[in-house]
DNA sequence: AATGAATGAGTATTCATTCAT
DNA sequence: AATGAATGAATACTCATTCAT
């Protein structure tokens, strides 16, 4: 039976966002489908309508983000030629994106194993693009001699990581603003941590 | 009945290296006891002779990890004075660690969101105190003149989470050994990326 | 919506022949609308324009033949007046419609358990004047001295038994021709396998 | 739990028996492991303790049947040469197979088709020894010159479609006994229906 | 300390059917 | 006459856990 005004693109989209929260919230196979549907204010079988397996569900959201996330970045760094610049860029927007989609990120992290290998390895091809950006400007600027590191593809995972991290602690109540944020971890990569470099 | 040379210590010890492998390959709640009593020849019935229940062997798994951790922390870091150098000291043995005991490492972070909330609360209390040690450090080397950063709290997150990403890619028979890692890393802690720091 | 060129009695008879296909091949409970709806081009929700249930279809499908196996038989009787000259026409007749029409013929045998109380009924009424017919026949001729056997019922049930059986083995492109086919099954009707009856 | 007194042979048997009713009944599709269990006594999953897929234990109940059908023929035939006696023989033994073990033989014939292909293809199998037994007696006869067919091997399926037909119209209370059924359709099958040969 | 048979609640998925559009 | 989104009940199967033996 239709609901009455019941309309297929604003369901899906209701299903992604529940999706998200719960995926968040308990992980991928710790959610349910029961839950799923009581979120959304249907019954179990008919979200078969909108997905065709669970995993599915899964894939489609980690692949949403995977898309959106070179999109933006692609724009985030569109312009800038010097490699330092482009360094400073990418963390600056990593943090945002990291901060302001926390839930699509943490899941796209934690979820990756449970995904079915075909579309393991299709995330994990998107994921290996965006290091790569990454890594080629660390490269760059290695090249240029304005960057120092003897590894520019550890580098890049080291940075990534630094980065990532802060959606395991991050409160938008916190003690400190994103921008805040993002200038902390810019001085780390950039600076590092000791005065007296002899020591090291 | 009873296994002819069946052993209770030693039986709980391969449902210990089991658990471990299954844990880090499907993760918590993927892995099912059926999967665990194959793998260490039992029945699953007889699995309830060496833990209560599932949660209590992750618990058990985990806690485990988390007081070896802080134990060898504290060995490593004896007898060092110097700020800097007990950073330096904290870097290396963390490399070090997640590489040799990338299992326990990697589920300790991953499957905190499966333990019960008492349990979840007395690792999180632990994981506390390890990263109150660096916190320290970074605080004593700020005090001391000899380590800058804007928030020793954020700057430990960051590095503690930049170390910890190479659970995600490091590989035995990979292009670096753990010395050479541990060298970049360090390296990029101490003194950042950027040459010209002018240009931050 | 109304498809362009869309027409209901074309489409019915669409579904029939599909319903025909699919349950002969997968048996009525096993196949599903959504498999009927996509043989036809149609979504399973259309499917209910052209009948009321599932088990109505079956119905109709089987009641269609059985009607239309009671006519043909008629026609072929019909004008032969001695008993054994109709046996041989039955034969004939009953061999050539079950080898041209298998899968109406093999549904409506093994889908019988199938249908509901009702229905059953309707068809297994129809089923026995069939049966009638040829207990019938044989009575006649018995009584006439022409046929011998003890029990013209049992006599008729193996008969019909023996000659549907060929729904189970006959192949189009087979070793022998339908008339051959005929031919031997009436000559085991007739005359029995045994040379020498004292044997019997 | 284990239920005080259970044990693992006696639950498996009686599901057999539930199993075959049930099947005999509803057929293979349309019986549930709801009905199975609630039969038997036992909660759905518990049946898993005896057999691993609905599959499995269509295909055991089936296969089990084959091979004492089988068994039971040899035994049946041994010690007789003459192929007329042989095939007398034949006839009295699968007339009284197939009333005494009623339900085996109709799952066997009617729930083929749910076998999965390999599951299929082994029962076939043992199908086609049983009937190259009767077309092997067949044969032996015609070359004896104590039987006559024009193909001995659609003889033999005619013939045992015949007596197979009885499982869909015998009752223990019938009419007939089962001695009687076996000596009308011995009549049949040796001598035929008709008394004046030449009008055939 | 181990087994094997049981529980009971739960899982993803399927199905025939309905009905506003 | 057809669609697409929904229902609600059912299905085979799984899982952590229990306990008499």
């Amino acid at each position: 039976v239709r609901t009455v005004g019941s309309n297929g693109a604003r369901t899906m989209e209701a299903i992604r966002e529940a999706g998200l929260g719960l995926i968040f919230e308990h992980g991928y196979e710790a959610m349910t489908l029961r839950q799923l549907a009581t979120e959304v204010g249907l019954q179990q079988g008919s979200l078969y309508n909108h997905f065709r397996t669970k995993q599915e569900l899964l894939f489609k959201l980690i692949m949403h983000h995977m898309e959106n996330l070179l999109a933006e970045l692609d724009t985030a760094l569109s312009g800038i030629a010097d490699p330092v610049e482009r360094l400073s860029a990418f963390v600056g927007f990593h943090v945002r994106y990291h901060i302001t989609r926390r839930r699509e990120v943490f899941i796209s992290y934690s979820e990756l194993r449970s995904l079915e290998p075909e579309n393991y390895n299709a995330i994990v091809a998107l994921r290996g693009r965006y290091e790569d950006v990454l890594t080629g400007i660390i490269s760059d600027g290695v090249a240029a001699g304005t960057i120092r590191t003897a590894d520019a593809r550890i580098a890049a995972f080291g940075l990534i990581a630094m980065l990532s991290g802060i959606v395991n602690w991050y409160q938008p109540k916190g003690r400190r603003t994103a921008d805040e944020i993002a200038a902390i971890y810019k001085e780390m990569a950039f600076c590092g941590l000791v005065v007296d470099k002899r020591a090291a």
